[in-house]
DNA sequence: AAACCCTACAACCGCGCGCTG
DNA sequence: GCAGCGCGCGGTTGTAGGGTT
């Protein structure tokens, strides 16, 4: 049993509206207002429409401070911030874009700018455990990481020569860092979009290359992303780091292992990237510090797990 | 020129939530 | 506490128009 109809479909008009309807539905609000009844209004309007129709309408159509045209680069950014930090709010990502409807920017992201990100992606190529990575993208804090071994001249940690590592690290032809399980999962990716990471664009992105893994969550948080940046630069930072806890490295502050999740400790320390929505705060040096001053209700995402599907 | 495909976006639908009696 | 109602939201569908074959 399905919920009551709001209105006798039978005996109200679908479909794309007219000019007529238009300025009858925008000549009673602006004269009358809504009146806080939506379902009431298209019978005090004259309109042979659903009320909920006249509120689409009017909101995403009609309403006076409606933007008309084209989203701008400052927009594209702050949706994808925005996406990345929660998800498909629309209306929330909206409220952060005046004159912008959540209709609009749900159809924007789903018919240009998620292809937009997407067409981004390059193809990777993914190092041995032999490979070592060029000396000038060799990151001095994990080198000077007690806690990470190195291979001489990798900056990743030693592998076992007779078994592949679970995890790799992985460069792009532009030598954008990304960390990969068994060169199918990539987790972190292109120094182009490097920023925080929601699972919902991860998945976006892995169900697109054809990866089998997912983040399931952080360290502390239910929010879960991950972060990769490089600044924009076309090699690995000097100051970015990265250990992970497979048979050959360990982190004292890893302590929150699991036994079906391979983990991974990322700590960048270069500036964060993005110029997040910005914003005024974003002055943060370091993912914690971005974490917990700048932004406090983001979330830490110095840890992030990975699940094979 | 016609058929087909693709894209953009308007509009619809159903559900969850909060308010009210 | 509950039921009814309307609103708001996110997902999905419909459609117009332009481009391509």
């Amino acid at each position: 049993m399905g919920r009551a109809p709001c209105c006798d479909k039978a005996n109200v008009k679908r479909g794309p509206w007219s000019p007529e309807e238009d300025a009858t539905l925008k000549n009673y609000v602006e004269t009358h207002g809504t009146g806080g009844n939506w379902i009431a209004l298209p019978k005090k309007a004259g309109l042979r429409r659903c009320g909920k129709s006249c509120r689409l309408r009017w909101l995403n159509y009609l309403r006076p401070d409606i933007k008309h045209g084209g989203f701008t680069e400052e927009e594209d950014n702050i949706i994808c911030t925005l996406y990345a930090q929660m998800g498909s709010r629309w209306s929330a990502i909206a409220s952060k874009l005046p004159g912008r409807t959540d209709n609009d920017v749900k159809n924007y992201w789903n018919t240009k700018l998620k292809k937009k990100i997407m067409a981004r992606k390059v193809t990777l190529k993914t190092l041995t455990h032999n490979d070592t990575l060029p000396s000038t993208s060799t990151p001095s804090s994990l080198t000077n990481n007690q806690n990470v071994k190195t291979s001489q001249n990798s900056p990743f940690p030693s592998q076992n020569q007779n078994s592949p590592p679970s995890v790799l690290p992985v460069l792009d032809a532009n030598n954008a860092l990304f960390i990969t399980n068994n060169e199918k999962s990539i987790i972190s990716f292109d120094q182009t979009h490097h920023g925080l990471y929601s699972p919902q664009v991860m998945d976006d992105v892995v169900s697109q290359i054809g990866a089998s893994s997912r983040i399931i969550n952080n360290n502390n948080n239910n929010n879960p992303m991950l972060s990769l940046s490089q600044e924009g630069s076309s090699s690995i930072s000097d100051s970015s780091s990265i250990a992970m806890n497979n048979n050959n490295v360990s982190h004292p502050e890893q302590q929150h292992a699991s036994d079906e999740s391979m983990e991974m400790l990322m700590d960048f320390g270069f500036g964060f990237p993005f110029d997040f929505a910005n914003g005024p705060n974003c002055h943060y040096e370091r993912v914690g510090e971005f974490a917990t001053s700048s932004y406090p209700e983001w979330v830490d995402f110095s840890y992030a797990d990975i699940k094979p599907h």
